[in-house]
DNA sequence: TTGTATTCCTACTAAAATGGTAGTATAATA
DNA sequence: TATTATACTACCATTTTAGTAGGAATACAA
């Protein structure tokens, strides 16, 4: 029942661009590296998850890096975590288990699942600026 | 972001003395254990900390086994995991981290945190059987 | 066209957490 | 004293987490 390390670095990196949305530019993990202390290796593993959906700009090379392409409230810190931590607060869902729908866990936890998401989905990174 | 299945595991175990709770007899983890497929030696495991809040009646010897020491909806769902799970959702109290309430990412853990074991505390065993 | 700054891709790895098993001790009671 | 339970302690294999390392691809500027 623990949120990893890795959707918190998930969320300082987006509050971060969305913190410079503005500013129109596109920001090199390395400035993020080096302002939020995590390292360049790992940023750079994280924001392949991050951008697996494509919702930031990216441009390589000289000057290159990310930008948000919409505005912060358009960021739901549920898509943020759900991106990195996997989709799923259960693993009821997996193949280890065939009982379904006869069983009780599956249920409570599909309930909690379902209103953990929707509690996420109800912040954006507009709320965190 | 997973709930592991040791949680499940406690919440198979808990509906199933709720649902004989109004037999009056102790249960044994091996009526358990046939019943509900876990290892009889895992079980022992587990009860150790489902019942280190000692909610629960425990007889050795012959006959002897749990039983819920009060009515199945005194018992919290919320309870029942977070014994099993650890306390917290989120790991940013612990030493690693120095920021604590500068951090953004600690406030938003903390909402989702708080809203997570109220949502939990809302259920009980007794909506469940 | 060459150098530099950047992201992208693949592979590896140490440490911790998870999901158990095994053996023995202790207790209750018939 | 035999039997049926839980309680305690130690171990262990597998998976997940949290990175590191090295180089390839791309963009652009001098």
């Amino acid at each position: 029942m623990k949120l990893s390390s890795k959707g918190k670095y998930g969320i300082t990196i987006m509050v971060y661009l969305a913190k410079h949305y503005k500013e129109d530019r596109y920001i090199s993990l390395k400035e993020i590296s080096e302002n939020e202390n995590i390292s360049l290796k790992y940023l750079e593993k994280l924001m392949i998850s991050l951008n697996r959906d494509n919702s930031l700009d990216v441009k390589k090379g000289n000057n290159g890096g990310y930008k948000l392409k919409d505005k912060p409230s358009t960021y739901k810190i549920g898509d943020i975590l759900r991106k990195l931590e996997g989709g799923d607060i259960t693993n009821c869902e997996e193949k280890k288990c065939d009982k379904k729908d006869k069983c009780v866990t599956y249920s409570i936890y599909k309930e909690l699942n379902d209103e953990f998401n929707k509690m996420m989905d109800n912040k954006t990174l507009n709320d965190y600026l």
